[in-house]
DNA sequence: GCCAACGTTGGC
DNA sequence: GCCAACGTTGGC
């Protein structure tokens, strides 16, 4: 079993959501008006994104949180959550089916953005089992506080795309990564990319 | 394992 | 609603 900050795996939400999806259907009245007000805060133009997690063992709540990108690949399929921060939890509200993010490594060897994925589910509410290793209790399944995306893989880029590279690139003049979300709000676990950001980075890792 | 940066909590 | 204390993130 493969939770991540972040995350666990698919096989695993799918056999834990069933019985929660019953519920759903007999309670959830209010959270249908907050779901058309996040739809309506979507934009409905393709937008970037950036995903962290660790790709090393660590242990939360008795639970191992490691999650890499292979681990993705091998999954295909992944629920990003345990996301506890609000303005990672809004970020994740803007995003829309199809959106592609990056998957970025860290608490590593060598932090830094390693491969592609697809949001392929736009944000529902996040687990409320006990045994989560972010479980909030402050969280009411009425109204539910937290918030995550299901993702799939896509592909490895050419090679890491190291923080370190990043962080020199930034600190040249006019560089396109200048205002970057990753760089600037470090402690985000999932952080918006701008287009010329993307753009930028996957030239970095494609060429030659 | 240390610790800087910064988000969250809770007393007042 | 301020802000000190506390907790977490994540690079190093």
């Amino acid at each position: 079993m493969s939770y991540k900050r972040g995350l666990r795996s698919a096989a695993n939400a799918v056999a834990e959501s069933e019985p929660k999806r019953l519920k759903k259907t007999t309670t959830v009245t209010t959270t249908d008006k907050d779901q058309q007000a996040d739809a309506k805060s979507r934009s409905t133009e393709k937008s970037y994104w950036l995903f962290k997690a660790e790709p090393e063992s660590r242990i939360v709540n008795g639970v191992d949180v490691k999650f890499s990108f292979d681990d993705l690949k091998t999954e295909h399929q992944a629920t990003w959550d345990g996301v506890r921060n609000f303005e990672a939890r809004n970020t994740m509200k803007k995003m829309n089916v199809g959106d592609l993010g990056f998957f970025y490594q860290s608490n590593c060897k060598i932090p830094g953005i390693v491969g592609i994925l697809k949001v392929c589910k736009s944000a529902y509410p996040d687990s409320f089992d006990k045994k989560h290793p972010y479980y909030d209790p402050k969280s009411d399944p009425e109204n539910p506080k937290w918030f995550m995306v299901d993702v799939e893989y896509v592909r490895p880029l050419k090679r890491l795309v190291s923080l370190q590279e990043l962080k020199e690139l930034v600190s040249k003049p006019h560089s396109p990564l200048n205002e970057m979300a990753l760089l600037r709000r470090s402690r985000l676990s999932v952080t918006p990319v701008r287009e010329k950001e993307w753009d930028f980075i996957l030239q970095l890792a494609e060429e030659e």
